[in-house]
RNA sequence: GGGUGCUUAGCUCAGCGGUAGAGCACCGCCUUUACACGGCGAUGGUCGUAGGUUCGAUUCCUACAGCACCCACCA
């Protein structure tokens, strides 16, 4: 083996290794586990968020694999509909191509032809993070498989009354030209004024209000105001509403009511608000409330009267429509099918002419209005307002405004028809499943935000005004009549609708999440029986765990809750574990614009910082940006990056992967974690020259470790785990070291075992990480060096094996953290080991690490007084290293130990580990004070009741040791002095429970033996 | 406006009714034959503030402050 670990020479062979020997297929035997990948969206690149939560994904999944689960993680990717689309758009304008020059077929293999790339670059990303899911049943969204169960789905719930097609405000993106989810909307307090306008009474009666004064922060869409709303116990308008005073529309000269509704707050500017029901969801509330008697009957479609165009600006003449907004109606061209010319033509100018039908109200808007822009149309209204003197105020105000989260457009609620699938029983139904426990949260209080939105939710809008995503299969007659099928076929035979009656397609696609929400079931074949039979669909349903972020447990978690319960009767998983987001060292949400953006791929190979900084300031929204993230980009790192290896990444997402938390990813932790790797590396190495026979030293001295095999007393508790030291082979392990170590590994698999379960990779992480270095290193390695030259044959050939034995244990143990440096690692020890007794052997006859089987805490003995021993060794080891350093006695000096005091068993403790004192401390000589001796001047360290002294004899500084002697007096008097006010205090003694206090009086004993030392060692210095 | 989480060593974070922990950084010594991507040792915290419960609170409760995030219709 080399010098260091080299993760670059590895990776790429191992991954390919396992690929190849079908490791990643379910091994068909075991209780099943499977994991649901969240499919990453086809546009993106893999980012940190990816790399963290597949390192989490794959460390269960190795795990539960090597514990012998058949193990299933279910790839796929997902067709991301706007997002998408927005993509390949920007990408054809690149090459010159308006979007609107496509038609929809020309389009949709656009959308293809780029999706092939992108789903490669994502495919290799997570390859080479290490991710070990299944390829081989990878599916993509748009996949036949998965879109049939979109069909069947939407078809049957269509059937079942669950979906219909209504006319509602929803919230609008005036560029994309599509519905977007509530979800997708971000609200941003803004600066903005609130303007103050004046409405005119019709014909005023003395003693009453001749006006009202509204306010509003949009006056453009006063143009569809149809009434005005105030409270109905405000005594100031109560006259009004009494009767039925009209009030005169400044600009369109419409007449409007005032009516009263509870929704008004009268403390709020002048108590009255403008209603506008097609273009504010409150008003449209409002709307709802009093339209059912009659308010706005006189008024075109009922009062919902929009005033804007699809791309939000003043409603026009059609004509002028078509030439103004020009990509509007390209973008209902293109949608067209595959329709050319006139027809394209024709479709859009009839859409517009439907539009315009449905709020005929073109004639109450002034011409000057028509066709502006919503912000020209605002500047234009207020100076007409002015000039008229019916604007009373403007002034500064903060407001929330609605973005979308794509786009960054204003969003506007905007009328239109949409379909939806009703949600209270749905809503229900979620609920129960997650407060009965049958799904549950970790962390348990995401439980909370789930039940908060599923309480309040609405009617989901699942169809977009895109091209990109599954067709609804909704078909139309000429005269509006509508018809869900599979098919066109299924759809024309229901409706009784012969060959002659032409039927056109809905031209919407459903919304991403609607084929998320089924993924579930659809991946394992849903709703075809064969298919079903194949892929699993019986073992897999419900899945073990889903990983998230906590940021789609609306878009996804909930709804595949529903969904999946809804079609299967199942859930879509037992458990749902929710991560935080990665955000950079500073705390800050990785983002494009902002610059510090790191990419996993470059933490694994390593990236010059020219290149680093070519990839930040590409491409930028904001250019003028470019200067700070540069200049920021080379403080960070000035020398780039260093390449790290894919396993110290992993086990750095894994050590940080606490509990309820967003992460900050710091490239320092990068680094440590792959220090460990290398200090795992040289470990590896240590062991293997050791028993090697062609090792320098070992040469010529005989015989090889013969077969590792050991004897555990306890049985394992799976019969998918081997004995990795079976019983009866009849060697016990020679020394307290050997007993030590495995008794240490048997509490760090115990620990692994629990915190898996549980989630805390972060635990996982730590307990392995402290066994390898602080115990098996720092100590056992150590502890092995004297065993091992040592005359004691049988001990060294004994530790040998025990080496290998623990050596091996933790490549398995770590190897769901790091993959590829235990695989690597495993094959140089393996041999050494004798026959596996592997789970599976790969189809190439070769065996690997990671379908060997997982370690059980009960595959090694406990020695509970080979713990107390070691224990007594290390604090012993460490007193007198804690003395040589402060006494700067130099490390070579060979120093004489005299020990004296102590109990009974600190006798045979010193005999026993004489030599590995005589190694590890530099110990010339060591040897018991007779009872009768007088104790010389020495540096005095305090092991229990057990004095271990150096002489002074030339070897210390006087006032150093004196010094140090004062300290460690003071500091343990005032511990005794703690210890005593503890006892002291009747209250502690009769109320705490007796093995506390019990615990409490040998400390205060152990304090007392200590300082007596101490003090006798002060009393002689200060003489000496 | 409602809700959730956080506040522990210089930094990043575990922990938790009964002796305050880790990694990194910092300081000292050491090229000791696995590893200088290393070894040994040292320093460093009235556990956000104020109350309460308890024999005992960093831990449980209440209030407050600061930070972060989520949800929400105040024109």
């Amino acid at each position: 083996m080399d010098k260091s670990f080299d993760p670059k020479a590895i990776e790429a062979k191992w991954y390919a290794r396992w690929e190849a020997s079908g490791a990643f297929a379910p091994s068909g035997s075991g209780e099943p586990y499977c994991i649901l990948l969240p499919p990453p969206n086809v546009t993106g690149t893999l980012h940190m968020g990816h790399g963290f939560q597949h390192t989490l994904m794959d460390a269960l999944i190795r795990y539960h694999r090597m514990r012998g689960n058949d193990t299933l993680w279910q790839l796929g990717d997902d067709h991301a509909g706007i997002a998408t689309e927005m993509v390949v758009t920007r990408q054809l304008a690149a090459q010159g191509i308006a979007r609107a020059d496509l038609n929809r077929d020309q389009f949709i293999e656009r959308v293809w032809q780029w999706k092939r790339e992108s789903g490669d670059s994502i495919e290799q990303g997570i390859r080479r993070i290490g991710d070990s899911g299944d390829w081989s049943r990878a599916v993509f969204t748009m996949d036949p498989m998965p879109s049939r169960a979109v069909t069947e789905a939407f078809v049957r719930l269509y059937e079942q009354g669950l979906i219909y097609r209504g006319q509602k405000l929803v919230n609008w993106d005036p560029v994309l030209k599509t519905a977007i989810s509530d979800l997708e909307v971000v609200s941003t307090e803004e600066d903005g004024f609130l303007w103050s306008i004046r409405y005119d009474v019709i014909d005023p009666r003395p003693g009453e209000p001749d006006h009202l004064v509204v306010a509003t922060t949009r006056p453009e869409t006063m143009l569809g105001d149809v009434a005005v709303a105030v409270h109905p116990d405000d005594e100031r308008y109560t006259s009004l509403v009494a009767n039925k005073r009209r009030l005169r529309l400044p600009l369109t000269g419409r007449e409007i009511p005032v009516i009263a509704d509870d929704y008004v707050d009268r403390e709020f500017g002048t108590g009255a608000v403008k209603v506008t029901p097609a273009h504010d969801f409150n008003d449209y509330a409002i709307w709802q409330r009093h339209a059912p008697s009659g308010t706005f009957a006189h008024l075109p479609n009922n009062g919902l009267l929009n005033v804007f165009t699809p791309s939000a600006r003043i409603l026009h003449d059609p004509d002028g429509w078509v030439q103004e907004d020009r990509v509007s109606i390209k973008n209902l061209n293109y949608r067209g099918d595959s329709d050319t010319g006139a027809d394209i033509a024709k479709t859009a100018l009839e859409a517009v002419e439907s539009a315009l039908t449905e709020s005929p109200i073109l004639e109450s808007i002034p011409n000057q209005y028509r066709g502006l822009d919503r912000y020209d149309a605002r500047k234009t209204v207020l100076a007409d307002l002015d000039a008229q003197g019916l604007l009373v105020e403007s002034k500064p105000h903060k407001l929330m405004v609605p973005r979308g989260d794509r786009t960054q457009q204003v969003i506007e609620p905007y009328l239109t028809w949409q379909w939806f699938v009703k949600m209270d029983g749905f809503a229900k139904r979620g609920l129960e499943l997650v407060e009965s426990g049958a799904v549950k949260f970790v962390p348990e209080n995401w439980t909370s935000t789930y039940r908060h939105w599923l309480s309040n939710i609405q009617d989901w809008c699942i169809s977009r005004q895109l091209t990109w995503g599954h067709r609804i299969p909704a078909w139309y007659d000429a005269q509006g009549g509508v018809h869900v099928g599979r098919d066109e076929a299924e759809a024309r035979a229901l409706g009784g609708l012969g060959s002659e009656v032409a039927l056109t397609q809905d031209h919407d696609v459903l919304e991403t999440w609607f084929s998320s929400a089924l993924w579930p079931f659809s991946t394992m074949g849903w709703p075809d029986e064969t298919a079903m039979l194949e892929r699993g669909y019986d073992k897999y349903l419900p899945s073990s765990v889903l990983v998230t972020g906590f940021d789609i447990i609306f878009f996804w978690v909930a709804r595949m809750i529903m969904l999946t319960d809804h079609f299967s009767g199942r859930l879509p998983f037992r458990e749902v574990y929710i991560h935080g987001l990665v955000r950079d060292k500073d705390g800050q949400k990785m983002s494009k614009s902002k610059g510090n953006v790191l990419d996993p791929l470059d933490l694994i190979d390593g990236i010059s910082l020219d290149a680093l900084l070519a990839k930040r300031t590409a491409g930028l929204m904001q250019p003028q940006m470019a200067k700070k993230i540069e200049a920021a980009t080379r403080k960070e790192f000035p020398d780039g990056i260093p390449a790290f290896g894919a396993d110290a990444l992993r086990f750095t997402f894994a050590a940080l992967a606490g509990p309820g938390r967003d992460i900050k990813f710091d490239l320092e932790r990068c680094e440590g974690y792959k220090n460990f790797c290398n200090k795992l590396w040289n470990a590896a190495r240590f062991v293997l020259m050791n028993i090697e026979p062609f090792s320098p030293r070992e040469r010529g001295r005989g015989e090889g470790p013969g077969e590792a095999q050991w004897a555990g007393t306890n049985e394992p508790s799976s019969g998918a785990t081997r004995h990795l030291l079976p019983e009866g082979e009849g060697k016990q392990p020679a020394t307290e070291a050997e007993r030590w170590i495995l008794t240490r590994l048997h509490r760090t698999l115990a620990e692994v075992e629990t915190q898996f379960a549980a989630y805390r990779f972060d635990l996982i992480a730590q307990a392995l990480y402290e066994f390898t270095w602080n115990e098996f290193c720092d100590w056992f390695v150590e502890l092995a060096k004297p065993a091992l030259n040592g005359n004691d044959k049988g001990a060294a050939e004994s530790t040998r094996r025990t080496l290998l034995v623990v050596l091996d244990a933790l490549l398995h143990a770590l190897h769901p953290l790091i993959p590829f440096v235990t695989e690597e690692i495993w094959h140089e020890v393996a041999p050494k080991l004798g026959p596996s007794t592997g789970l599976r052997t790969g189809i190439d006859g070769n065996e690997l690490l990671i379908t060997q089987a997982y370690p059980l805490a009960s595959d090694f003995a406990i020695d509970a007084q080979a713990e107390r021993d070691i224990e007594w060794l290390r604090a012993l080891l460490s007193g007198v290293r804690r003395i040589r350093g402060e006494m700067d006695i130099p490390p070579g000096k060979q120093i004489p130990l005299l020990f004296a005091a102590g109990d009974a068993s600190d006798r045979p403790r010193a005999q026993t580990f004489s030599a590995s004192i005589a190694f590890l401390a530099r110990v010339a000589s060591q040897r018991w004070l007779e009872p009768a001796e007088t104790e010389p001047a020495s540096a005095i360290a305090v092991i229990g009741d057990m004095r271990v002294l150096i002489p002074l004899a030339g070897l210390i500084d006087l006032d150093a040791e004196r010094a140090r002697l004062k300290k460690e007096i003071s500091r343990i008097e005032s511990e005794k002095k703690k210890s005593e006010g503890k006892l002291g205090n009747a209250n502690f003694v009769a109320n705490a429970p007796a093995e506390v206090v019990e615990q409490e009086r040998a400390r205060l004993n152990g304090w007392s033996v200590q300082l007596d030392a101490l003090r006798d060692q002060a009393l002689r210095l200060a003489t000496a």
